[in-house]
DNA sequence: CCTTTATATCGTCATTTAACGATTTGACAA
DNA sequence: TTGTCAAATCGTTAAATGACGATATAAAGG
């Protein structure tokens, strides 16, 4: 429990990709496929996001049949994980990016996780492939 | 006030070396010479650091002669910086590096910073050039 | 078994970052 | 002004990071 979680857990909530995932999650429980359908980001990438988030004790994971579900690890053992999102809960609630994302989260959850997991839908909003960084 | 605000301040506190020196500010104000002469490493480096954490509104500088002395920033307008701060008091002070560190700081505030800066001391405990990573 | 589908892992590439030494700037003293 | 010394900035290098596509694993269904 000396620097070394510390810096995990930091250079975790560090990245704005996955603070994104973190604020999503705040909305509840979802599943892989739900996220990059948020994110609209490459599945590979989303996965090392969250397993580094897991790797942090930040995030959960639950599997359900075929799928794999996150959520926020707000009991975990990581004292530096738990404080970091309870000062999330206040944080950038209003940034524009995470708002959006927060609808798009909506319509996610409205959606079910089925619908987007079978490609049956795509959520509108944001392209695709939005340039490679 | 956004992800960019959050995304500095939080990659600032990230950084291992970072922390050790914001642990080492909650002594109290200290001079750039006696903080380099506390974590042995370079001139540039350290004073690279300490932009960084100025920028994030984790610290602020005050010149006195020809010394420029930085301590935390406690009532900076960044509400992510004053509560990593925060967080910060209570965190890490049972890590060795740490501790080793507030050793060191102890000595080099009994010794002042005059003696530090004109080069009539040097730190014992910790070699120089550690390895260029 | 074999296929499909959701997620994880691998390999590569471009960008970022932290370290260093060298140089410049800025404040003081002579 | 000139010299000195603390600190900041510049330029380079090696490692870390985030993105991607391709491949591998795990669970269902045929």
């Amino acid at each position: 429990m000396g620097l070394r979680d510390y810096e995990s857990v930091l250079k975790a909530a560090a990245d704005p990709t996955r603070v994104r995932i973190l604020k999503i999650l705040e909305g509840g429980e979802m599943c892989v496929c739900q996220v990059i359908a948020i994110l609209s980001l490459g599945q590979s990438t989303v996965s090392k996001h969250l397993f580094l988030l897991r790797a942090a004790g930040l995030i959960k994971d639950r599997r359900d049949r075929k799928w794999v579900h996150y959520s926020l690890d707000r009991g975990g053992d990581s004292p530096y994980a738990a404080r970091m999102l309870r000062n999330l809960r206040g944080w950038l609630n209003d940034d524009p990016v995470v708002a959006k994302d927060r609808e798009r989260a909506a319509m996610a959850r409205a959606i079910g996780p089925m619908a987007i997991c079978e490609r049956k839908m795509t959520l509108p909003g944001r392209r695709r492939k939005t340039g490679k960084r």
